[in-house]
DNA sequence: GCTCATTTCAAACGAACGTTTGAATTTGTC
DNA sequence: GACAAATTCAAACGTTCGTTTGAAATGAGC
């Protein structure tokens, strides 16, 4: 029995708007400590018991205000990703338009999936960064409710992105289209996800390996250059068995 | 108190080489099953009971046999990274010496990386392909001693690939070159790890987009494009504060 | 100032967790 | 076959988990 008599956990949302985004709120203030948290540890790792004092608030107060762990941990993620969506998705549209018609570069279309990340990055000095890291480990988690959850909100982004690459690069064949921009997404993600591992990789001070900006200054030329690639001579040819043989040489 | 009288868990670990590979005993039996089942759910959300179930033997064999479970999970991830990370070493040699010191491609270098890996999964007809999505998963977990261990495991590897790019591609400076390295290795793991999430990108059969050999033939050549590309004119451009110029246009 | 819905709180719930224990069992050695 | 080491086993350990409960505190509307 979820909801008792005297009804839990606001199914609205929206029901009372003037106080939504009041930073000092229970609500806030849990999703705030999730995020940082979820970020930290990971789902599973993440106690309500540590969020909820990180976050000076009772433990009870997440499953009123929430229902479960599991709706707190998707509040976390739709709390930004949905506007981030949403953002990419227009800024799509605006390089669209002003191209009249003719067809965008990958950068450009890059462009307008990173510059929405970078701002959220960078308007909230802490969370943003705390978001993105979050966000990019959640794409690995193998939980179901995790991965069922980013398949939806990803849904409307991926297509409208997958038609505009598409019309950006008519010799790429749809299906190679498709794995191309898995790759970027991948990329992506784990850029965002794994600036730790960039230390082992680059042995740089750590101050410059967490500069998000700069980061994905230097992935977009990198994926454009893989996205503008000529195509493999076709998708089916067999024969090729032994691994050695697997890559031409060029 | 970890060891006992009568000594617990084989800290030798080649002690008796003889049984190392029998694929009944106790040991390998609940190597398979973790492998199998971390890659399924994840560290923290995989139990002990659930793992010594499956893999039919008492639930305290994992703390006789390896100590606990985070031991465990090394001993999974060890099994079959370590050998996979001296082929690639070992092969990249070889490449090396058959160019008698003139440069590799980048694919031939990428081939080196991904050969072993491909390997893998198509030796172990099951187990192979578990691993591969357990270690890219394993990238990504936030883990502390997962990272440390990681890090520790591809230290020597990424060393010696970074010089043979670093010797392939000389005009492209040494941080560039540790960004693009770091890309590659993200596209990897993430394109390793996230099969189910290519599904939503390209609607794909499922049984296609699980074919991990097709799918590292696409990769190769979408990163070497991106490893050859040429370098932006500097890294330290400042004055560019807005995002919507982060990018140059082409 | 009373009412009633909303929110907060301390406390407890049952379940599941990783780990330990000590006895039983198996295995190798002479 | 007896001894000793290695392994397996059922049972329990103490802890922590997400969630629930019912009462106390809070606040808006009349």
């Amino acid at each position: 029995m979820a909801i008792s008599a005297t009804q839990r956990f606001t199914r609205n949302g929206n029901s009372a708007p003037v106080r939504a985004l009041d930073p000092t709120d229970t609500k806030s203030k849990i999703l705030d400590a999730a995020e940082e948290l979820f970020m930290e540890h990971g789902f599973e790792a993440t106690s309500l018991r540590l969020i909820t004092t990180a976050a000076g608030v009772n433990l009870a107060a997440v499953n009123y205000h929430f229902g479960s762990k599991e709706e707190l941990f998707q509040a976390v993620l739709t709390r930004r990703l949905d506007p981030m969506n949403q953002d990419r998705m227009h800024l799509l549209s605006t390089y669209e338009t002003a191209a009249s018609g003719k067809a965008l570069t990958c950068e450009k279309i890059l462009a307008a999936m990173f510059i929405p990340a970078l701002k959220l990055a960078r308007d909230h000095e802490q969370g943003g960064k705390n978001f993105l890291r979050l966000l990019g480990r959640a794409y690995a988690d193998p939980a179901p409710f995790i991965r069922e959850f980013l398949a939806t909100q990803y849904r409307e982004m991926i297509a409208r992105f997958r038609a505009a690459f598409s019309y950006a690069l008519p010799h790429i064949p749809r299906e190679e289209l498709s794995w191309r921009l898995h790759f970027v997404m991948g990329a992506l993600s784990y850029t965002l996800a794994g600036a730790d591992m960039l230390k082992i990789i680059s042995q740089k001070h750590p101050e410059e390996a967490t500069n998000d900006e700069l980061l994905l200054k230097r992935l977009a030329p990198f994926l454009a250059a893989g996205l503008r690639s000529p195509c493999a001579p076709s998708a089916s040819s067999p024969a090729e068995d032994d691994g050695h043989h697997l890559f031409q040489d060029v």
